[in-house]
RNA sequence: GCCCGGGUGGUGAAAUCGGUAGACACAAGGGAUUUAAAAUCCCUCGCUCGAAAGGGCGUGCCGGUUCAAGUCCGGCCCCGGGCACCA
């Protein structure tokens, strides 16, 4: 056994090893529980950050956990190869998107096989391998033949100087990030999968996912955004024309005092082309952002059409405007407005001089004030100026106005869902090619299943504006039943490509189809998730609704992808600026830059390196390329190694809480694997130790007991911590105090070396999945000759666990005033006079009578006095 | 703006079901070892009053429930994630 500690070459060694062994590779086998453990995958951007090794760190400790409880553990790895920074990227440099990311992937598998991970490698898939896409391209065929697959028109950014769409992220402050010119909207069509055709069962199904974080379930509940409500069709004065709109207000009817309609809403359109000032309204606004929350806090502007609509029950007429703030995307692209009871109304109809009408008035246990004078009054309350509705409640209100106007044929009850189609279609190139033609008649067909993949060329010169497909005339040329057809030349979203690779890796060799059934439904549903919150809509909806749609066509038999779902928090390191002359601020590196404390290990000074100079500390923020904060995961392994990272990671704080990066805690880190490499040197070195035999168990001294018990109750804790709890931070402190007193243990007789052998064996059996490599390292130096991983974890010995006394913790009125030790099996009544007699509380309890006690058994006395 | 989280010592955190607030670490201070340094080991460490025993205060802010509140309830402030074309 070496004297020093060296990760470097403990785990270079280790990792050959497992490289060559294929030690992670797994196959079915109905002889064992399986286990899928999935993180994410990641967008192979250049080099892993901290967020990856963190997320991966968390999936290998839960794989090697899994696997030590005897379970056969599935844990893969793979590339979610396309998207946007790859184009960007490929104008920087030169180069082709496919060249730039496949040089990416393999630079970042030799950093995930540096840190330990055990993945099973033969199960690698990259998105952008047309093995891969060519079956999503199938499945969406199958799509259109179900009718899930719709083409319309939908808005997109558009920058007028480089005649391309922009994505959201490419718009700054309203303006195209390359250009600068100011974005437009422009109506394109587009593919779109009708999620909104399984939203019931998107909603219901949360309820079966117990293991997910109640957060994120209610986030999704919410994005599915049920709701019930009549839909209300206004008639058009002096017109044949209707306008339909959505309200889940129905109560607050009778106080509709105008109608809102999207710029894009044909009666606006009708109306601007003989009314010039609305005409010139419309072409203002068509510069807004798409993004929700913009359009939630912007002006709310409008303007009057000239129309009118027919209130369908009292025929009164009410203007009809049109307002920036309705979308012709979401529902029918009209509002009714109540601006006494819904409070942007209330402030657009202040603005624009509009009536306001009250019709409902508080009820009993109001909370909210009412005075139309100052806001709208929006809770439900009791109708008034309703006509035969007055004095109604809200749900009998519903029901009557809801019943009347289905009787004039004017309205019906309607669940309605906040959720949208998924627009899929993308004007980018480097994506999967949507696998449809466009025939001459201005028809579109999915590509015949034989002609499958629609390759995607990999060897193509970026412009930076037109996509090489769209670019190249000659790509899309192609022939359908004999006549000229056209390959559609928008790519995917690559969020198609996320919402289904956990299913292919149970098969993903498998050519004759997108997935091999039996393997699949062997391995499927993932057993753990575990991934970044911010996919806490979007990905994890997306996935959810591919899973049931590769059920409905037979290919998995489960409903839900993730049986339980773990969610990580960030990574965050100290950021550090200095003004630039422009009045912007420049970002230096954290590992560029030194700190200095005060006498309380506060940061009171930073410099530079290079300079000497002082730079502005601007406190933690996520790691990002913006701020110039990011930590090179490859310099710390480096430096400390790959089971130092891997352990500061889970040690300094809860996984699903943010994590600031800290050099100093990462030497603490490395310090601990120092002591326990110390002091299993010196259990070796203390010579051999024999089994403890059941006699031997019974003759222990008082010390061995009490170093076999906190042994156990570790194991115990370690074992709840990890497996159920998911703490793996307690789970470390709970293994640092168990080595603390190991440290301190007497290594005399033989008796004391079996007891210290059988806590390092178990303590190297807890801190494996954590610390794999020192920990099979300094299993071989034990003369074990099982590879660790693959024996069994330790159990948590009762017996040994007992313990024969308790301490109490005794409160006068609440306040703690001392502590007693009393027979584990004490009554009440042996408690407070234990407690009695206890100075301290003797003495808060002279010259006042008891009132009341309160006795937890074992461990708590709270005498409440007067 | 809307939806979802979070806020505890100098710092990261712990307290699992309402029962000792601060486990385990980091930083800092003191000491041992060393020719010296590194490394290692030992001690102190929420604030405050006190020589000590011990007392008072303390979990973002205000209020409530309870014998007992970091934990439950109501209101507020601040920070973070998401908002449908970043992944």
């Amino acid at each position: 056994m070496q004297e020093q500690y060296n990760p470097q070459q403990i785990e270079t060694t280790l990792q050959q090893q497992w490289e060559q062994t294929k030690a992670f590779k797994v196959t079915e086998d109905n002889n064992k529980e399986k286990f899928y453990c999935l993180s994410m995958f990641p967008y192979p951007s250049g080099r892993l950050h901290m967020g990856h090794v963190r997320n991966y760190t968390i999936g290998d400790v839960v794989s090697r956990f899994q696997r030590m409880q005897g379970k056969n553990v599935l844990q893969p790895m793979g590339w979610d190869a396309f998207g946007l920074p790859a184009e960007n990227a490929a104008i920087n440099n030169k180069t082709a998107p496919a060249k730039w990311t496949y040089a990416n992937i393999d630079y970042m598998r030799t950093q995930l096989k540096r840190l330990g991970f055990g993945y099973d490698w033969d199960r690698e898939v990259a998105t952008c391998k047309p093995e891969y896409y060519r079956w999503e391209q199938w499945f969406f065929t199958r799509l259109y033949e179900k009718g899930l697959v719709y083409k319309k028109m939908a808005t997109v950014n558009w920058d007028p100087v480089d005649q391309c769409v922009l994505a959201n992220e490419q718009v700054i402050d309203g303006r195209g990030w390359r250009s600068g010119a100011l974005v437009e909207q422009r109506e394109l069509a587009q593919w779109f999968i009708r999620i909104t055709a399984y939203a019931e069962e998107l909603l219901q199904d949360l309820e079966q996912l117990e293991g997910w974080p109640e957060q994120v379930k209610t986030m999704q509940k919410n994005w599915i955004g049920r709701s019930e409500g009549v839909e209300i069709t206004f008639d058009i004065a002096d017109s044949e024309q209707q306008l339909t709109v959505y309200t889940t207000r129905p109560d607050t009817l009778y106080g509709v005092t105008y109608v809102a309609v999207a710029a894009q809403h044909p009666l606006a359109q009708q109306a601007a082309t003989v009314n010039p000032e609305l005409a010139a309204f419309i072409e203002d606004i068509k510069g807004s952002k798409m993004a929700e929350a913009e359009l939630a806090t912007m002006e709310k502007k409008g303007c009057a059409t000239g129309i009118f609509a027919i209130h369908p029950l009292t025929g009164d007429k009410v203007p009809v405007w049109v307002a920036n703030f309705v979308l012709m995307d979401y529902g029918s692209g009209a509002v009714m407005a109540v601006p006494g009871h819904d409070q942007r109304d209330y402030e657009f109809a202040a603005k624009y001089g509009l009536s306001v009408k009250q019709v409902i008035e508080p009820a009993a246990g109001s909370t909210q004030p009412c005075d139309l004078t100052q806001a709208a009054y929006t809770e439900k309350g009791l109708l008034i100026n309703s006509a035969e509705f007055n004095g109604l409640t809200f749900d009998e209100a519903f029901k009557g106005i809801a019943d009347k106007l289905q009787a004039l044929g004017r309205g019906e009850v309607k669940v309605n869902y906040r959720l949208r189609d998924w627009g899929v279609s993308r004007q980018r190139y480097w994506g999967t090619p949507i696998p449809m033609l466009n025939l001459a008649d201005g028809s579109q067909v999915p590509v015949p299943e034989d002609q499958l993949p629609v390759l995607l060329p990999e060897d193509v010169v970026m412009n930076g504006v037109t996509s090489p497909i769209k670019a190249d005339p000659d790509w899309a040329r192609t022939t359908y039943n004999g006549a000229e057809a056209f390959h559609e030349t928008d790519t995917f979203d690559t969020f198609m490509e996320s919402s289904w690779y956990y299913a292919r890796y149970c098969s993903p060799d498998h050519d004759k189809a997108m997935l091999d059934p039996a393997r699949a439904n062997y391995w499927l549903p993932v057993d753990q998730y575990i991934g970044g919150i911010e996919h806490a809509i979007l990905h994890l909806l997306y996935s959810r609704f591919f899973h049931k749609l590769l059920r409905d066509v037979g290919l998995v038999q489960s409903d839900e992808p993730f049986k339980r779902l773990l969610c990580q928090g960030m990574v965050l390191a100290e950021t550090f600026y200095r003004e630039t002359a422009n009045g912007g601020k420049e970002w230096y590196s954290p590992q560029d830059v030194t700190t200095e404390r005060d006498d309380k290990g506060r940061i009171v000074q930073a410099t530079l390196q290079t300079d000497g100079q002082p730079v502005q500390i601007a406190g933690m923020s996520k790691m990002s390329k913006s701020k110039n904060n990011g930590i090179d995961p490859q310099k710390v392994i480096e430096q400390y190694g790959a089971d130092t990272v891997r352990l500061f990671m889970m040690f300094t704080a809860p996984p699903e809480q943010t994590l600031e990066w800290s050099d100093s805690a990462v030497e603490g880190a490395h310090r601990f694997i120092k002591r326990i490499y110390t002091l299993i040197s010196d259990v070796v070195k203390a010579g051999p130790a024999p089994v403890l035999s059941s006699a031997e168990l019974a003759s222990l001294t008082a010390e061995q007991k009490v170093l076999r018990r906190e042994l156990h109750k570790t194991i115990a804790k370690v074992t709840d911590d990890i497996g159920r709890r998911y703490t793996f931070n307690t789970a470390i402190a709970a293994i640092m105090e168990l080595s603390n007193k190991l440290q301190k243990a007497s290594l005399e007789t033989a008796q004391d070396r079996a007891v210290m052998h059988e806590a390092a064996i178990a303590v190297l059996q807890m801190l494996n999945p954590i610390i794999p490599h020192v920990a099979q390292y300094l299993w071989q130096q034990l003369q074990q000759s099982t590879p660790i991983e693959q024996t069994p974890w330790p159990v948590a010995d009762e017996a040994a666990m007992v313990e024969d006394e308790k301490l109490v913790v005794v409160q006068v009125n609440g306040k703690m005033r001392g502590k007693v030790t009393v027979a584990a099996d004490a009554t009440e009544e042996q408690v407070l006079t234990a407690a009695r007699q206890d100075d301290n509380v003797a003495r808060f309890l002279e010259g006042v009578s008891l009132r009341k006690v309160i006795y937890v058994p074992g461990k708590l006395l709270n005498l409440v006095v007067g």
